[in-house]
RNA sequence: GGGGAAGUGGCGAAACGGUAUACGCAGUCGCCUCAAAAGCGACCGAGUGAGAGCUCAUGUGGGUUCGAGUCCCACCUUCCCCA
């Protein structure tokens, strides 16, 4: 009468799903009084499928999750959908697919799926940001910026698609090419609506500073995208033209060094210019036009840099020197001035285009000790000391600059200014699949918002996906309404927002997600903010992390909810690893993808969680491999088969206190027991996640209980008793399943996922023989079993009677001794 | 070109400046079995030695230190970000 104790993990998993469904137990309450802990991962795009990558992702955050509810914190872990965007378009367009069919069902599938590994989100709070109930207060967030004056509208640049006959995103433009038909993008002029972010970009800057809990590279790469840099404004005059041109430069120190100065061909100057010189009109129009369909990217990196003098002069306001002016490719009307001055012997880009179209360069700068001389084979780009420039040669640079700027002050022609590289945050989009801005255009009124009480602008369905044009555009219906202040016809903003928008305060709308009033309580966001821990990869580090900051500060500004005079959304980041598979990137056109399901099937969600947070730490890049798993399935098969046997032995036995061990063996094996849950304590305290290390020491624990289970008397062990009933709750962040089925088996009627941590206890933890290291000049020699503490000149006696350590000293003279206590003695000899 | 991270057995990896290679995978041998699978046990960096041991190994070369995978400098390689 063999019984088959094997462990089904497909019966087990799917009844506990079913079962913590059904009793809600990871459901956070905001009257808990227990401090609260916000785990967020970052919302996912619902694209059909989820692959073990992203299973990765979720389990390190389900496992920071479960750790921190036995640490005894109110958590509160939701998920939910970022569910606008363009691939559900494409499916209307290519497949005739209504696009919010396909992200339905995609959500749907993918929900299952998140449920389905075991995941401990509470789903009360789950939200889709193509959900009319979400995206109406991104309409209402839209009239509040734009009532504060951060939301305006201008005519800017935008990518299009010539082909395709629409607006592409930057995202979607691939060396200055649409990613979907491969066409050449073209630069086109319309009006767009844009966030005025650049009004928060001291304060952007100053709370860096402060997210120390933030990776250090992440931090740089949000200074180095907002680009902060000092410097000065100052103008030319355009000799016989009435005209002055503005240029913004670092390096005023250089300005001696002027040969020409560079224009865009859109800056206003130009035209003036054409005016008086007419014989340069024809080429000037003519290189204008040819750079006009150009990208922002061809023009400045991938294309040669090119110009045509425009025949005017201007004039350099320090050494009233006469130099030419160029229109060219490389300066951009939307960058600062739209106009450079040109100093070739100490700027590289200037230093090629002088080369190229033989204008002189002039040094002006030299290193200290003059050995630098003209000519220059390259740009020197390097502080230095001046030289050809007036009154202030032989000045260094730093002094110089400072020196300049003043006299350009002083003479009205020019002040110290901050120039930024971000620009302000283009928000419509030409598309469909988003948020309509909530805006009509009315002949008598003008840009009218939509009131509040007539919010949400619904996205119209039975839309026509043509690919050609923007489906609101074309919708007579939907385009045509009323004013809502006159009364009188008027058309709405045919555009949607961007899906940065809904992404970008999505985390605080997760705490009162039925709010019907508002989009969110004041109380309720202002108790759980900000996010305690996110997690998600470094491809977001700069538009998602960047953007969310931004609003999060605008509404704490606006008293939605409260925050400290910097606030921050994000009090910690945590930025995972990729999943590769045998090295290489999952992806459905190799054909390599992992699914979830299929995983699941055949290993199960605890040994696949178990890989998972194993294979290597979790910022690391990782590799999925189809042998690894198999050590996780059997390690779920070993703890079942060590334990299980045992659970009627093992309920009674009291958790609160350390059992009677009288042998080393029992000893070792509540050690090794109190090293794992120290090791699972730890690693989620000090907010370094390296569970890889845990499972290791859960590995260290399962081999010592199987040894001393097969003892014939080890039900009436009460170490290892002791050790069979925690055994659940070290398992229980990173193998739930297991866990529960193993804790009920021992009679609880309660989900193990709502005891407490057992707290790792130090006498359990110390041992009662260590092992001393002796190195006689640094290298080991011998190890000698002794008790702990013991003391320096005992320990130097019992080393050296160590034959080995004797021959090593034998005839050297005894220098030093450097004694780590319950270490290491190395005896210094010569 | 600039910035950042990393380089440890056949593979994934571990290691407060203090026993390098924990743990897992793969592999070898054994037990169990008619046989296999599963399971269990042993071995598993290189060289040398009968053995205790000794020597050499953490990308390369230097340095600091009683002691360096870990800290510093230079270089090589890979990956990521920015241009």
């Amino acid at each position: 009468m063999s019984e088959d104790r094997a462990y089904d993990f497909r019966a087990v998993e799917r009844s506990w799903q079913e079962r913590w469904e059904r009793d809600g137990i990871y459901l956070a309450h905001d009257d808990d009084p227990r401090p609260k802990y916000y785990v967020l991962e970052m919302l996912p795009y619902p694209s059909g499928d989820l692959h073990v990558g992203h299973a990765k992702n979720y389990t390190l955050g389900d496992a920071i999750a479960r750790l921190q509810r036995m640490q005894g914190f109110n958590v509160v872990h939701p998920m939910g959908w970022d569910a606008f965007g363009l691939p559900a378009e494409n499916a209307a367009i290519q497949r005739g697919i209504d696009p919010e069919t396909w992200t339905l069902d995609n959500i749907r599938n993918m929900e299952r799926q998140l449920r389905l590994i075991g995941t401990s989100y509470d789903w009360t709070r789950e939200i889709a940001s193509c959900d009319p109930a979400y995206y109406r207060w991104n309409q209402w967030f839209f009239v509040r910026m734009f009532e504060q004056g951060l939301a305006y509208k201008r005519e800017a640049p935008v990518n299009w698609c010539p082909v395709d006959n629409t607006v592409l995103a930057n995202e979607q433009v691939e060396n200055g090419r649409c990613w979907r038909c491969g066409a050449a993008v073209e630069r086109r002029n319309l009006a767009q609506w844009f966030f005025k972010i650049t009004d928060y970009v001291e304060r952007l800057l100053k709370g860096l500073d402060r997210l120390d809990g933030w990776p250090d590279r992440i931090r740089t790469m949000q200074r180095n995208w907002i680009g902060k840099s000092e410097g000065v404004t100052f103008s030319f005059d355009v000799e016989d033209v009435d005209a002055q041109i503005d240029v913004f430069t670092t390096r005023i120190d250089t300005v001696f060094g002027v040969t020409f100065v560079a224009v865009a061909p859109e800056h206003p100057a130009v035209a003036k210019i054409v005016e008086k010189f007419s014989k340069s009109r024809r080429r000037i129009e003519e290189f204008a036009a040819s750079l006009k369909s150009k990208s922002e990217l061809e023009r400045t990196q991938l294309m040669e840099k090119t110009g045509v003098p425009t025949g005017a002069y201007a004039i350099n306001p320090l050494s009233r020197e006469r130099v030419p002016i160029w229109v060219t490719n490389y300066v951009l009307a939307e960058y600062g001035t739209g106009a450079v001055m040109g100093v070739p012997a100490h700027d590289e880009r200037d230093f090629d285009f002088a080369k190229k179209h033989g204008l002189s360069i002039a040094q002006v700068i030299t290193t200290p000790d003059h050995s630098l001389r003209a000519p220059l084979s390259e740009a020197y780009v390097e502080d230095g000391k001046l030289i050809a420039s007036g009154e202030y040669s032989e000045m260094k640079s730093a002094p110089a600059r400072r020196a300049i700027a003043a006299r350009l002050e002083a003479m009205g022609r020019g002040k110290t200014t901050v120039n930024y590289r971000i620009r302000d945050w283009l928000v419509s989009r030409q598309r469909y699949w988003g948020t309509p801005i909530p805006i009509v255009y009315c002949p008598a009124d003008g840009t009218v918002a939509v009131p509040d009480d007539q919010l949400p602008v619904l996205l119209p369905k039975n839309v026509a996906f043509t690919g050609q044009g923007s489906p609101l555009a074309n919708d007579a219906a939907f385009m045509q309404t009323t004013c809502p202040r006159c009364g009188g016809p008027a058309t709405r903003d045919p555009d949607t927002m961007d899906t940065f928008m809904d992404s970008s305060w999505y985390f605080v709308r997760y705490l009162d997600p039925h709010n019907a009033n508002a989009p969110f309580d004041h109380a309720i966001a202002s108790k759980w903010m900000p996010v305690d821990q996110y997690i998600g990869g470094a491809e977001h580090a700069v538009l998602h992390l960047l953007y969310s900051r931004f609003f999060y500060k605008f509404m704490v500004d606006q008293g939605y909810l409260s925050g400290d005079d910097e606030p921050e959304p994000f009090t910690r980041l945590f930025n995972q690893g990729m999943l590769l598979y045998y090295g290489e990137k999952m992806s459905k056109s190799r054909g390599n993808v992992v699914g979830i399901d299929d995983t699941v099937e055949k290993h199960g969600v605890d040994a696949m969680r178990l890989f998972l947070l194993k294979a290597a730490p979790p910022e690391d890049v990782m590799d999925w491999t189809d042998e690894g798993i198999v050590g996780r399935v059997r390690f779920v098969q070993r703890v079942w088969r060590a334990a299980e046997p045992f659970a009627a032995a093992a309920r009674n036995v009291p958790l609160d206190r350390l059992p009677e061990m009288r042998g080393d063996a029992q000893r070792e094996l509540v050690r090794a027991l109190h090293v794992a849950l120290d090791s699972g304590k730890s690693e989620t305290l000090t907010r370094r996640f390296h569970y890889n290390v845990t499972t290791a020491k859960l590995d260290e624990l399962i081999n010592v209980l199987a040894v001393a289970l097969r003892e014939p008397n080890a039900s009436s062990d009460p170490a290892a008793m002791y050790v069979v009933h925690a055994l659940p709750i070290v398992l229980a962040p990173f193998a739930p399943h297991l866990a529960d089925e193993l804790w009920s088996r021992m009679g609880h009627e309660r989900s193990v996922h709502l005891e407490r941590w057992i707290e790792p206890d130090p006498a359990a933890l110390t041992v009662d023989e260590i092992t001393l290291v002796v190195q006689v000049n640094g290298k080991v020699r011998a190890r000698i079993q002794a008790a702990p503490g013991i003391g320096e000149e005992d320990a130097f006696a019992l080393a050296m009677r160590e034959p080995n350590v004797m021959t090593q000293i034998d005839g050297k003279h005894v220098r030093k001794r450097i004694f780590v206590p319950d270490k290491l003695l190395n005896i210094v000899a010569a």
